[in-house]
DNA sequence: CTGAAAGCGCTTACAG
DNA sequence: CTGAAAGCGCTTACAG
């Protein structure tokens, strides 16, 4: 394989200095008609294309992108991962991909290794509540979805989203709920079941009194699976007609419980959700769930990231509530059973 | 931000030459303990890491590996992705990770673009069938998986690993099987089916013969549940009592077209899978399938691509299988129920 | 508008 | 074993 032409090259062939052909090649300054031309079809006969290394190291900026995902293998993550991927894209940008297997310190020597990389920017999706961490970067640094340090957010508003959830239940009859939390020391985990409990509060000042519940979890199946057996084997009078979850794997982790316990969702239980994975819509029943814009949220971290100057304000995105087949009218118990609405 | 400190300035403080410094970094040449020492000393002092895009620029390598799946989204290649980085992390690289969607355009412009980047190597996850393409790459790449191009391919056998699941329908008394294949453009697919084809025909010449039919499908759930509910339609005895599927999302998809048909499994069909995604041993019933060991696979491709020279071979790494809910013993038609043998 | 030249931060023959 | 110097391939003031 000879060796890859240069400007150097390119300059020669078109009997120009190598300064016109940067020129040509950035497109910024004005260069002679003719001179450009000369200049692009002797960029076109070599094939010259220009060492992004070289670049980087005369302008100490690239056009990478990193970002850090708590665990890649998250059906959720996975589809930030792949929006964030298309977004940057979109802006001419590579994506760095790296996960710190919710490991603080894996995250740490993440961003450290982006930084000798001289990437462009960082997104990172943080594992748990970094709050603490006060760090300098000599680059923009976004928070995606769960904060990181005290770096710019773009997340769904989490809270509003889960009070639609909280309506979709009461509205359905429901009033002995059980609220599956996220890990109370991750920002989305906390807003959710803020959001949550406040809606469902504030019906019970307005409205009629609802018995509200709430366990503690990861964002994981096992754990969604775990807690929901807890509530589910309870004599039937005792158990929440609603299960609402921080998260679709703990919603299916619920459903599956529910299905080992053979109690019927919809029939006898609801179940919601929340983010919206592709999975959501496969299992059965279909899961009722929060649709969270994983495109809009990557290109609004994206464009804040590129923004001269970087944007450092939080950015909220509304998330969507999503109907399935998981959620149904509360039944009466020892009464007749209420009509199916649809 | 003061700007970062340099080699030069390394020099400077320790009071020797550039060179010194570097060699020091560099950990080959011998230099002399007392000088070492020093250099140490002022990096720590200063704070310095080397500018990885210089040493680049004059070494014409990195410690970055290209890594393009088809689909992100996709759990089996999150998982190799996972895979690749952790493999890659191990031998001190960083990932570039991208997704070709599924497309052909897509994939070949995700390669240039590492190219143009001088990653170190690139692995790919072919999307569909690339054989005929015949790239010169400056730098190693290597196929992963499914075959890009004429590079190595490391990936499970996949023609063992289907028989396996032969092995296992065919123990359970099957003797209606219906096989999912996946796409014919890919070799995974093609491999999973002739391994499986050839297996079952082996048993029609030594033991009883088997009635197989084939379909074929993408390797999605959609696929699986619609040629599965195809399939299921039939009156129970033109039915198949075992699916084996060329993925574990087709067999999902099948579960799931089971489920809706009011079909038992595995009491009245048994399906397998392939692959071993973590959804795999979610799912009611847990599904029976192939392992395909991801670490073993990630660590083989980095260990090719690092390799000096590169290698050159394809290498196969066994699967194995899993046995779990989804399969079990045929059950004899307007006969006695076999009993469960565990 | 264009060319000649400096310089980004390293590594590595080349002398000594 | 160590230093001085060249050079990787660009971009960008600086003159003209």
């Amino acid at each position: 394989m000879s060796k890859m032409p240069t400007v150097k090259d390119v300059a020669e062939y078109a009997g120009v200095s190598v300064g016109t052909v940067s020129r040509v090649l950035s497109g910024e300054a004005a260069v002679k008609p003719m001179l450009r031309e000369k200049v692009n079809s002797a960029i076109s006969a070599l094939g010259y294309r220009p060492n992004v290394t070289a670049r980087a190291l005369r302008t100490s900026r690239t056009d990478v992108i990193g970002l850090i995902v708590p665990d890649i293998t998250n059906p959720f993550f996975a589809q930030l991962a792949a929006s964030v991927e298309r977004a940057a894209l979109e802006r001419r940008h590579s994506l760095m991909l790296a996960s710190s297997h919710n490991d603080r310190g894996a995250e740490r020597a993440h961003v450290s290794a982006f930084l000798d990389r001289s990437v462009r920017g960082i997104i990172v999706v943080a594992t748990g509540d970094s709050s603490g961490l006060h760090l300098e970067a000599p680059v923009p640094v976004i928070s995606l979805d769960r904060r990181f340090g005290t770096f710019p957010l773009v997340s769904t508003n989490h809270a509003q989203a889960a009070a639609l959830i909280a309506d979709h239940l009461y509205g359905l009859g429901h009033r002995r709920i059980a609220y599956i939390a996220g890990p109370p020391d991750t920002e989305a985990g906390r807003m959710r079941k803020e959001g949550f409990v406040s809606r469902i509060n504030r019906f019970g000042k307005t409205g009629e009194a609802v018995q509200l519940e709430i366990a503690y979890g990861k964002f994981d199946y096992e754990s969604g699976e775990r807690i929901a057996r807890d509530l589910l084997s309870r004599p039937p009078q005792d158990r929440p007609t609603a299960i609402a979850a921080a998260s679709d794997q703990q919603a299916i982790g619920a459903l599956r419980a529910a299905r080992d316990l053979k109690i019927d969702v919809p029939r006898k239980l609801s179940v919601t959700g929340f983010d919206d994975i592709s999975l959501a819509n496969l299992v059965v029943p279909r899961l009722t769930t929060i649709r969270q814009p994983a495109d809009l949220l990557a290109r609004r971290a994206v464009g804040l990231l590129l923004e001269e100057p970087p944007g450092t304000g939080d950015e909220m995105v509304d998330g969507s509530l999503i109907v399935r087949g998981s959620t149904g009218p509360r039944v009466q118990p020892k009464a007749v059973i209420a009509e199916h609405t649809n």
